[in-house]
DNA sequence: TCCATACTTCGACCGTAGCCGAAGCATCTT
DNA sequence: AAGATGCTTCGGCTACGGTCGAAGTATGGA
């Protein structure tokens, strides 16, 4: 009760079962509605409504009306990031929800984190591109280099606009399924909206679980090539 | 209610503040009794008991019987680790404690971080030692440098034995105080550890924060200069 | 053997926070 | 203007979890 920041006051707001359901649906990355948020977290409306009043106080989360809905995000990447940590931590010591359903092998596959992908394919982008020289990975950091400079603009990404924003263009982060890095950041989140616009996979509705199409997984898969074709 | 870890249980099981409290006292490192404990939380010792057992159920915290006492300490440094995370994004937001208490600046300028050293000091030491070439920083990830190892060597640490340790050597740790990084791992473990040894510097009894002597500070100051003697 | 210390368990109390029905705003549609 | 949709606020209920007093168990010392 005397020194340091209040571990306590986000601990509670991520504590209570519906609230965390609503972040975790959120860091699927696209904004929902007040609406969605309360089927996401099992919970009517007005409940939800008094749930949302409180993240947001807590700024944790972020509104934007639009007409008649109410759109909530994360408040910044601080706050994926900060969940995504807990969930590395969470899984480490099998605090896993009760039932493993159906959609858990998607899940572990390729998901959204946030703005970027995670899964065993995300891994894999990073470690391919760690392989060729793209990126450099020392101790648990990620730095461009000039190498992989060139390799990003044959892909089709722009990294000098990405340069401009004051977000670090290579973060790494870990992968709660994998227990191993993947790539965050300004980059990363490039790299997902190019598949997504390039029509190699898609979200899914009420999950963070990205499907790709065959072709896309055939594009994905030879243009992020492993040494050792299975496991490591 | 269905997909991924399930971060609300440890979230509520941080988010009460008796418990945050006496998470926080143990981030000082030392292994604490129930007593003490129950002193830092602010409550009686029937309360902390029930508080203690729910934080070892969910593995949070470790005990060990000695004698009628009973210690405990984080369940290990990715407790820690998780933490410091927490705390990092609560001080960003401007959760603080309701008064910054007296201590607050000399919690600022050197405290423990479960079992090496942050505050000011933490992240100058770092900041010179990557000046110096001692460690190689890529973003956010640490490397020790061949160079580094015979200056670790100079002050007295023994880089190999650390190295049979599965745990990592250099690790970056975000500092709340100062949002930079300071060195963690078990070369900021050893670091911190040969400061109290040559009577450096000192705990403090109920606190994280971490005094030194006059002629420890003139030393360590010595040691780790940087550039621009005062700020960045 | 007897008492003191360290801690746990039991039982009961209480407050708070979550929850929903109903009513109230606000915004869009027709 | 009237109705529909999206969301918030109010009021009251309920239950869970935190709290402590008191009693119970283990360890150490005299």
């Amino acid at each position: 009760m005397k020194e340091g920041p209040d571990i306590a006051q986000i601990g509670a707001l991520i504590g209570d079962p519906a609230r965390a359901n609503m972040l975790t649906a959120l860091m699927g990355g696209k904004a929902l509605t007040a609406t969605e948020l309360a089927a996401a977290g099992g919970i009517t409306l007005q409940t939800a409504s008094t749930h949302l009043a409180k993240l947001e106080a807590g700024r944790l989360l972020a509104q934007r009306k639009q007409g008649r809905h109410r759109y909530f995000t994360l408040a910044d990447d601080a706050v994926g990031k900060l969940l995504e940590s807990i969930m590395g931590f969470a899984a480490g010591r099998g605090h896993l929800r009760h039932q493993p359903g159906p959609k858990e092998p998607a899940l572990r596959k390729a998901r959204i984190c946030y703005d970027h992908l995670a899964g065993d394919y995300g891994v894999r982008m990073l470690d391919s591109l760690v392989a060729r020289g793209a990126i450099d990975a020392v101790g648990d950091g990620l730095a461009l280099t000039a190498k992989g400079e060139d390799t990003f603009k044959c892909i089709g990404i722009n990294v000098a606009d990405l340069k401009t924003s004051r977000r670090p263009l290579c973060r790494s982060c870990l992968d709660w399924s994998e227990r191993r890095a993947h790539l965050a950041g300004s980059l990363g989140k490039a790299l997902l909206a190019s598949f997504f616009d390039k029509g190699w996979a898609r979200r899914t509705a009420g999950s963070r679980s990205v499907i790709f199409s065959p072709e896309g997984e055939r594009r994905f898969l030879a243009l992020f090539p492993v040494e050792t074709p299975v496991a490591a």
